[in-house]
Parts: C-alpha cells; sequence; structure tokens
DNA sequence: AGTTTTTGTAATATTTTTGTAAAATACCCC
DNA sequence: GGGGTATTTTACAAAAATATTACAAAAACT
C-alpha cells in the first residue's frame, strides 16, 4: 500500500483529504507544522509528500528545500498544494523541486489522479529501466535514440533535454529549470536558447515532436 | 438552526422579516443601527447578516467594512436590502464585500430563498472543496477545464474568469470587481472587456454558458 | 411607440508569446 | 589555426491572447 504524508495546516481541509484518500486505498500520514513532518519523515517511509505552502512557523518553501537537500528523503515526490496560485508561485514552487502543483481549491479526483501519475513515474525511474515513451527509447549507455526502430541523432543537448521530458513526463518544467538541469545555469536569464533547442528536438523527432507540448508562459513538457 | 442578524431600522419591516423567516425555521437576531449590531457580533455566532443600506447613525457601507476587516466575522455573508434606484449604493455594497442584494420591496420568498442558496455555498466553500459547478470541472494545476468529460481550452484570462465565478456561484461581481481580481486594474475603466471576456467564455462552454448571467447594470454572476 | 441605455458579440487592432531559420559565436579535434 | 560541429543569439514570422471598436439586439424608460 502506498503510504502519503500531508502536511497541512487547515483541520478541514486534512480531514477532507485524509478521509478520500484512504478511501482510495492510500495509507496517510498527517502533521499540521513542516517540523513535526521533518520528524515523522525520519522515521517513516513514505512514497509521496502532499505540502501545503502556507504553514505557521517553517514555511512550505523552506520544508521543500530541507527535504530536497536530506539524504534518504530527497527523492520522495512532493505535491504542493497551496490558496496562491499566482504563475510566479507555481514556478517557484516547481524551481524547488516541488513535482506537480496543485493550487486549492482542488478536486479529490484530480488529486488522486495526480498521485497516481506521480508514483508511477516513481516507480518506472526506479526500475532503471530504458527509458521510454510513447516509441521513444532512449539507451542511455550509448547515448542513442530510436522511435520506430530507426536512430535519431541528437546532440548532448538535445539529448539532455529530451532525457529530462521523458524520465518525467506529464511535469512541467519551467525555461529556468530547464537552464538549469541541463545547462547548468543558475541565474534567471531571457534567452530564446530553450524555445531553440526544443524546436530542432522536435524537427529531430518527426512526427513525434509535438508530444513535447509549450505550456503557455511557463515552459515546456511532455504528453501523450 | 441557522442564526440570521438583521439590521434594519424600519420597525415595520423588521417585524415582518423577523416574523416570517422565524416561521421558515431560522432564528434571527435583530438590531434597528449598526452599532448595537456589531455590539452584538460579538457576542452571538450568526450564519448570516441581512443589512439595510439605509441606517441612521453609522451608515451600512460603514458596517459592512468594519465587518469585512474584523477577526472572527469577516467571513459572515451579507446580504444587502435596499430600497429600489440605488444601483450605485449596491455596488458600492459589492465591493465591499456584500454577497447579494434584494431591492425592496421584496417577497419573503425570495429572500428565504436567497438565504438558503448563500447558507448552502457557505457550507461547500468551507469543505475546501472541489472546484466545481454543474459539471464543470476546473484541475488547477493544469489550467484546465473539463466539461462532460471533454476538454475545454481556455487562455488565463478566461480561465481565471471561470474560476472567481465557480468558487463562489449565486455571487454577483461587479464588472470592475473583475477587473480587479482577474485583470489586476485597480481604478475604474469604462472599457468592454470583461463583457468580451465573459461573452467568449459562454461561447466556449457551449450549451452550459448560460450559467453565466449578467446582473442588469451590475455586472454577472454564474447561477444554475 | 420612440428614445435612451445597456448588453451581446463579431470583427478588428494590438500586444504578447512562441516557433524557427539563419547568423554569430564557441567548441573541439586534428 | 582551420574545418567541422554544436550551441547560442538574433531577428523575424506565426500564432495565440487580449483589448478595443462598432454595431446589433435587448431591455429599460419615458
Amino acid at each position: 500500500m502506498n503510504k502519503i504524508m500531508l502536511v497541512e495546516d487547515d483541520p478541514d481541509i486534512r480531514d477532507l483529504v485524509i478521509y478520500n484518500l484512504q478511501k482510495n486505498g492510500f495509507s496517510v500520514t498527517s502533521a499540521d507544522n513542516a517540523n513535526d513532518a521533518l520528524i515523522m519523515l525520519d522515521d517513516i517511509k513514505v512514497d509521496i509528500i502532499l505540502l501545503d505552502l502556507m504553514l505557521p512557523g517553517l514555511k512550505g518553501m523552506q520544508f521543500l528545500d530541507i527535504v530536497r537537500n536530506r539524504e534518504g528523503i530527497k527523492n520522495i515526490p512532493v505535491i504542493i498544494i497551496s490558496a496562491k496560485n499566482a504563475e510566479h508561485d507555481i514556478i517557484t514552487a516547481l524551481e524547488h523541486g516541488a513535482d506537480d502543483y496543485l493550487p486549492k481549491p482542488f478536486s479529490m479526483e484530480i488529486l488522486a489522479a495526480k498521485i497516481n501519475t506521480v508514483l508511477r513515474r516513481g516507480v518506472k525511474a526506479e526500475e532503471g529501466a530504458p527509458l521510454e515513451y510513447m516509441g521513444i527509447k532512449m539507451d542511455g549507455s550509448r547515448r542513442k535514440v530510436f522511435s520506430d526502430g530507426g536512430e535519431i541523432r541528437l546532440t548532448h543537448k538535445e539529448y539532455e533535454l529530451l532525457k529530462i521530458f521523458i524520465s518525467s513526463p506529464n511535469k512541467i518544467f519551467t525555461r529556468n529549470q530547464l537552464l538549469n538541469t541541463v545547462w547548468g545555469y543558475d541565474s534567471e536569464s531571457m534567452t530564446r536558447t530553450v524555445d531553440s533547442h526544443v524546436s530542432t528536438l522536435r524537427k529531430k523527432l518527426g512526427p513525434k515532436g509535438d508530444i513535447i507540448k509549450s505550456i503557455p508562459k511557463i515552459g515546456y513538457g511532455v504528453e501523450e
């Protein structure tokens, strides 16, 4: 059974979420503040963390930073729940390592769906299996990409870009995130580099190119 | 039992309303001026406030401002009762945070109906509930909207507009309120921008489009 | 009924965002 | 350093989103 850690201070929402997730077959542990959550995380192994960004005491974003930097828990997927839903907040949360984002109010169906896709993604990644999505196969050892049997020759940057996309399908990446992970930049810059590479990548992927969707005002992500 | 606070100076109307609401199963507390009402609100927890705008002493609008800024009572829904022809006052009241309005003279059935819909909304909102209304589901994380299973593609402005409507069904919004919250303007302007977007939104929602009602001279709101 | 006001919406204009070819630069390997 | 490739930047086209305009339709008001 999948274990979920819920970090949320509002008791009404907490109860509602717990009730619904348990009904859906998840085991839920909850904390009403970030400090407690951190302590509990040392003892309990959870598969996913649901985090409200507006918490008393230690702020949600700080909590996220700590989780992402602590051995043993740094790889647990985190889904943000927040009343703030300005573009800016979404981008910030994603850039601090959140896996997905759910503005309040949200429907339980959508929450459950998100949990499931994040879990599926997690399992897949752990298999260490050859990276494959929608018929695009990536051979990590030889840095080669195949689609419909034929090889697609990608440059290094293109390969890294595609790898990020394909290792987390359905996940949204901001342009800055891509610049960080693929290019190693850490400042915000407003170049068209990402767009340019997405463009050539799409072209090289041929008809499959359009699985790379542009997410208006945010960035890119792959999706069926 | 639901408690109602009635703030009304005319004794005839007051008695009439009290009598009828009690007959409908509400518990009614009344005050004939705003100061008394404020004092009483500190002691009694009420579910809804009926406010006559034309009061002696402290004006109704000031009372509304105080209520909306005082912890503990700021979330109590307020329904404005106002003599007819005071369009301007109604707009001002809505923009000061009133939930609905009722022009005098009004029938008791309509008053009871309004009270009930406002109460129903209150309960719903507290659950932190899913953003869904009349079969229109909104997925905040990906800014996607579904209706009857199919996705409806909305632009950001359209999405924000719909979100506001759907998070408070039956609530009336003035054009300026919408301009403030969705567009971030804070001055009064007389563009047709809101109308234009409402129009495209209605069209995109298809048959469900007509849940967005236009409230003559005031603005818009969704309603079954 | 005629006039005025208000709302609906198509059409147009403007702005913003994204796509991409091509030029410019950097990199790499002899 | 030269030739080739990879990468970044530039510049502009294309597309999408948004705002405005203009006018028809509806409603409200004499």
